[in-house]
DNA sequence: ATAGATTTGCAACTTAGTTGCAAATCTGAT
DNA sequence: ATCAGATTTGCAACTAAGTTGCAAATCTAT
């Protein structure tokens, strides 16, 4: 998809968030959708275009972000949680992500979904389930 | 379990993995037994008998007792690593681990194992799993 | 174009976890 | 019991992710 076909898109969601569409949030947007997968703050930043945003307008979009639901924490990864894009996800399971113990790489898998967990322990009520898996990647392997 | 039992069996751990019986890991040892779930660096730290062990000690600590096999990371919350005694745990799956959404407090389930995702996808080789609940908890429900 | 509401950037801060090194502790052999 | 050599501990200083307050810049609807 072009840089403007995305932009488009990204409007659109903040539209349809109520949120101002302001440069940050329309960047970030692109950068995740480009990504396709989970990025920390320091990643969004190099992603950026021509303009860098400061590390604390990146949170605080980011926050916005997910007030929305349009974006998820996916994981914490060496002390950095990673954000993406909250599509492919039901309400209560997202996709599986996949860490390489080889080459620290993370994948999210997306064809899987395990069977939602059930309590055997009177009065917890599950709402989300998150699962990671870990191994080797194909490159690793 | 009285104190000298725990001790007893903690440094029989410790012989068994051939690890220095010094006081710091013996505490330490004693003290996520007693816990029985999930303890931040923090919370060994304020649990921890007479002498208080430096934060650097515990971490090293912990991570001896990482390498031996004898604790696991369970998770992270707050952006603090959670240890706790690796029995319970399966080569490829710990018991998963549930946070209420409401007040904050962690549990692990015990009664709970999902099955193992298997990946459609050639060439991930799938070693270990884990899974995280969110919910609410009996208290809170 | 403008007013009022929201967002941004900066500087300073908080806190989990790490590193280097000298002093203290542990082990097995004597 | 003691001693030497190997391992662990505590301290001080550091790294880096994420947060807070506030004034300046940007956004939206009119």
């Amino acid at each position: 998809m072009t840089k403007s076909n995305l932009e488009i898109k990204a409007r659109g969601m903040l539209k349809a968030a109520k949120l101002y569409c302001t440069h940050g949030r329309i960047d970030i947007l692109i950068v995740l959708m480009r990504a396709g997968k989970p990025l920390s703050q320091d990643q969004i930043a190099s992603f950026s275009g021509e303009k860098r945003f400061d590390k604390v307008t990146i949170y605080r979009t980011l926050e916005s972000l997910l007030d929305v639901g349009l974006v998820h924490k996916a994981f914490m990864d060496k002390r950095a949680w990673h954000f993406e894009l909250a599509d492919n996800c039901t309400e209560h399971q997202c996709h599986p992500h996949f860490t390489c113990i080889s080459c620290g790489s993370t994948h999210c898998l997306m064809g899987i979904s395990l069977p939602m967990a059930k309590s055997p322990h009177k009065g917890f009520v599950i709402q989300r389930q998150q699962v990671r898996l870990e191994g080797l990647c194909p490159a690793c392997a």
